[in-house]
DNA sequence: TCAAAAGTGTTGCGATTACACCCATGC
DNA sequence: GCATGGGTGTAATCGCAACACTTTTGA
């Protein structure tokens, strides 16, 4: 094969799909947009783009981020994160079945974004095209989508690529510090306990627990204040801590 | 943005590169080609390829891996693997440097495979393009690349997918029985024990490894007999066990 | 007989659990 | 006062590291 010759090898579209993963009202939710064209015209789908002609992956990703919530990505490689408010952005698998889009062969590289609870709504869209819907009414349709929604599932791939997405999340908060990308930046133990209930759908002990996480290097630095705005005595602050990796991890209970 | 219009979106080439990964003579080797044509001709490579027009990526990547070793891929979520002797093959990760290809846009998905070590060289290969290198030799190349070859790095970008491949593997044998696709289908446990020790480069107690993997359910099935091919007493032979996931995890040892 | 590898028993330690219990605030 | 969430103390238990020790082969 002449490594020159365009026609000696299949032209593919290459696009990035986000699965962008908050807690909110104590529930794992995703952002997910309406389509407004076929195919699947008015169902619910990941946000996401095609990569441009000189773009890395990882910039098209974070670039669609922005786009949909405002968010600077923070590469956890990245020496020098980007002012402002951040989320964790990395990549998550590439999907390329042939038959994944209807019009053309296309590839997806799926990436995962983890984002606080963002309280004003996305600026740049509007609120009838895009909304966090909680995963689990995402995954199972039939356990219904919120008051005004048909059951309908996502369209394309995008609920395999969700379900791959969470199933990441929910193991890599085990043993990494990930849990407080889902934080503000200054946070009680408590609200981290939890964002691991919500992500896990567990219930953990709040004693253990926060023996646990403030024992572990690294892990929280204190901010120095307290708040009471989850109510009862006032709670110390945390600022997530430089360690990234958590050894020992933390233990998910048994189903 | 019109979906049906090819203009609209950049095309991109899409290829499948393999980390292959066995254990012989107590090290981890990877197996690499030597480039024949420009650019990085006569340096050496991982194997990979373009995907066909209609060819899902899983596909791609095991055609591949069958061209260069003759290993069939034994695709985990697959219920009934292939016959003959088996390969893990599972997905990496995708890397699209808009400069990772001088000559033009290339988005290649590399995979990760484990095979046991193939007492024959690879059919439809020949000796001079094809190897198993250490791996310690591909990333360190001041360490010397055996006896006869110069100390380059790999083309591209394989210096890097490939350490996130040893790395992918090295963190997955802790909580997984991925350990045992390293293996023979019958195997010892000692030599199941040198698999730990070649990969992660550490010396594990031989007894407490025993009671460990013998002691974790639907890991390892006894398979009847005994062998006394790594000298000493007589050791049992065993098989992997159904049991994919290591609940408690094998404990690597701190560095 | 000796070296080498396979296994078993035992002890101490560190981490986790499941609690009892106290603290500080808003209402 | 009382409910609510925050935080500390403690004892039972589990799993692992670090050995001593026995077994079974080949040379």
């Amino acid at each position: 094969m002449s490594p020159y010759d365009p026609s000696a090898y299949p032209p593919f579209a290459v696009t990035v799909d986000l699965v962008v993963l908050t807690v909110r009202r104590h529930a794992l939710c995703a952002l997910v947009v309406r389509r407004g064209e076929p195919p699947f015209q008015g169902r619910w789908a990941l946000p996401g783009g095609f990569v441009r002609a000189d773009e890395d992956l990882g910039a098209a990703a974070a670039r669609e981020l922005a786009e949909e919530t405002g968010l600077c990505a923070h590469d956890p490689g990245d020496p020098a994160p980007a002012p402002g408010a951040g989320a964790h952005l990395e990549q998550l698998a590439t999907y390329g079945d042939p038959e994944r889009d209807p019009r053309m062969r296309v590839v997806s590289v799926a990436h995962l974004a983890l984002a606080p609870d963002l309280p004003a709504p996305r600026p740049g869209g509007d609120a009838n095209s895009v909304r966090w819907a909680p995963v689990e009414e995402l995954l199972s349709p039939e356990a219904g989508f919120g008051g005004d929604e048909p059951p309908v599932p996502l369209a394309f791939d995008h609920a395999r690529i969700l379900a791959d997405g969470v199933e990441r999340a929910r193991s890599k908060i085990e043993y990494s510090s990930l849990a407080t990308a889902f934080c503000p930046p200054e946070f009680t133990v408590g609200e981290l306990r939890r964002v691991y209930e919500a992500v896990w759908g567990v219930a953990l002990d709040p004693r253990n627990f926060h023996r646990k996480v403030t024992g572990t290097p690294g892990f929280l630095v204190p901010a120095g204040g307290t708040t009471t705005r989850q109510g009862g005595r006032p709670a110390q602050l945390f600022r997530a801590g430089g360690a990234t990796l958590l050894n020992p991890p933390m233990l998910r209970p048994e189903v």
